[in-house]
DNA sequence: GGCTTCGGATTAAAACACCA
DNA sequence: TGGTGTTTTAATCCGAAGCC
């Protein structure tokens, strides 16, 4: 049943409790973020994938839990629908991972914390559960403070994102993609590009 | 102090269902 | 049949703690 939550080399999910203190008290709080940097995935990309490193994740350990459990509670809800909702929460900033989401869901599933209520077509609808509900009362410190840092997340997205410097980043992102797709870059262009990304870079730090 | 192990996170891609 | 929405899977990364 958690086949799918032992994935990757093996050793996700190993624990079959909801604690977020593992008795050994080992590994628990990587901290990368999922944060929307240039391009995308399994760190390869431009500009370093997961983005954000060093950058204080909206969720931290335990919390994306939390989150689904509580919107979940709210009303029932479909995996593609907390992700959007949850992005929509933070205006953007962030946006968790199906490969994040539905795990999750699982194991919340599995601990009897929400449960199928509905289907929608192809689409689940997960309900909270009483055990769910118990659980979300006893954790309502933690709700609070995630509430809180949601607040803190989409006002500063808001207070960052201007549309021209989104449309300009969108405009070099599509422009580079369009260069390096055709391969025929020689060394001096190449080096030139890589010069022109950096006095860019100079310019936005003098501002 | 450096290496190893583990937990938790990310993304892309694939698969599937539904609908116009 | 193609587009869209949803879900699952695979690969990868990083920080923290344990171990020597």
């Amino acid at each position: 049943m958690l086949r799918h939550l032992f994935h990757g080399r093996g050793r996700r999910f190993s624990r079959p409790d909801f604690d977020d203190e593992a008795p050994d008290g080992r590994g628990r709080h990587g901290h990368r973020g999922g944060w929307e940097g240039f391009g995308g995935g399994r760190g390869g990309g431009f500009g370093g994938g997961r983005g954000g490193r060093g950058e204080r994740r909206v969720f931290d350990h335990g919390d994306l839990r939390l989150v689904l459990s509580w919107l979940i509670a709210e009303k029932p809800r479909s995996g593609y629908d907390l992700i959007k909702t949850i992005e929509e929460m933070v205006g953007g900033a962030y946006s968790p991972s199906p490969g994040v989401v539905y795990p999750t869901l699982t194991l919340l599933e599995e601990q009897g914390h929400i449960r199928v209520g509905s289907t929608e077509g192809n689409k689940k609808l997960y309900e909270i559960t009483p055990e769910g509900t118990e659980a979300l009362k006893a954790a309502e410190p933690a709700v609070a403070a995630v509430r809180e840092r949601i607040a803190h997340a989409k006002a500063r997205q808001q207070r960052e994102s201007s549309p021209q410097i989104v449309r300009a980043v969108e405009n070099f992102k599509l422009a580079l993609r369009l260069r390096l797709s055709r391969g025929d870059l020689t060394a001096e262009q190449t080096q030139a590009i890589a010069e022109a990304i950096d006095a860019a870079a100079r310019a936005v730090e003098r501002t």
